[in-house]
DNA sequence: TCCATTTATATCGTGCGCGATGTAGTCGTG
DNA sequence: CACGACTACATCGCGCACGATATAAATGGA
């Protein structure tokens, strides 16, 4: 008749937890993205690229924490949309580097209204959402470790 | 000069730390359940029929916040492997109803060791966790409000 | 220089995840 | 009972996400 220490029901689960916010938040984010015509990964890396322009593909899947198998389509989907430039690097050729258009430095400009949108949604204040942050890209990287 | 109240910057962003967390889970489970032959949302499904067998497709779907013609799928993949069954409802022809198989239950005395690693590997302590998932939670249900 | 090794990206196959749409079964109201 | 509305799943198309594999370029010795 001991406690059970650590639980087994998904919805016990920090894995769930994680799995299905995430879910919801793009969903959330769905329909804002599909008014500008990207959907929500495309919308990540937009960001990354807003920071930091002419990133390579290995260095954009480094900040996106996912692999470059990942990333290869989803650029090409980008720039066939007029967002990004793909090009070789000239005194190393394996690599792809990822340059913004003035389209896709334009899209900047709705970033503010799109996350006001999503903070004011998750019914947190900024010093939660901040604290939340921090826990789970805490969480995250000791994942990764 | 004023500072700027919210952040446009993906790392900043609750959005993008929910993304990349729950894929780091994902990844974690990733050999322990491939050991299984399952995947990761096969593995929550198991998980909440562990709790309440005889679902229907509908009844999973509310609990993993997830539309049916994701889980329809996924149920046929479960049957095929051999965890579930899934029949028509009788007095309404409309429902399909999930039942775990022999195999199905089986897999559940894996359950505690999967979750001790996923715990250890976040290097929080249960109590942290347990707030996490609390907060998370919150979120989620905020989200999808 | 030559060649094995490593590195950066690309390709392929599988399984989600969801919007849009289809279909069969059920319900409600006259 | 008829019939339109609704409901529960299923199907389809597209875009991730990743493991496995391929390919070409760079690197590092012997």
């Amino acid at each position: 008749m001991t406690a059970e220490p650590l639980p087994t029901k998904a919805d016990d689960l920090i894995c769930f937890a994680l799995y299905s916010a995430s879910h919801a938040v793009t969903r959330a984010y769905a329909p804002m993205l599909r008014d500008l015509g990207l959907t929500y990964p495309q919308y990540i890396a937009l960001t990354f690229l807003w920071v930091e322009d002419g990133l390579s593909v290995g260095g954009l899947s480094e900040r996106m924490k996912m692999e470059t198998n990942t990333l290869t389509p989803l650029m090409k989907r980008l720039e066939a949309l007029g967002h990004v430039t793909r090009a070789r690097g000239k005194q190393d050729e394996r690599q792809v580097f990822v340059h913004l258009t003035e389209r896709g430095r334009a899209m900047q400009v709705h970033a503010p209204e799109i996350t006001r949108c999503i903070v004011e949604g998750t019914g947190f204040d900024l010093a939660e959402l901040e604290a939340l942050v921090h826990s789970v890209t805490r969480l995250r990287d000791a994942m990764t470790r």
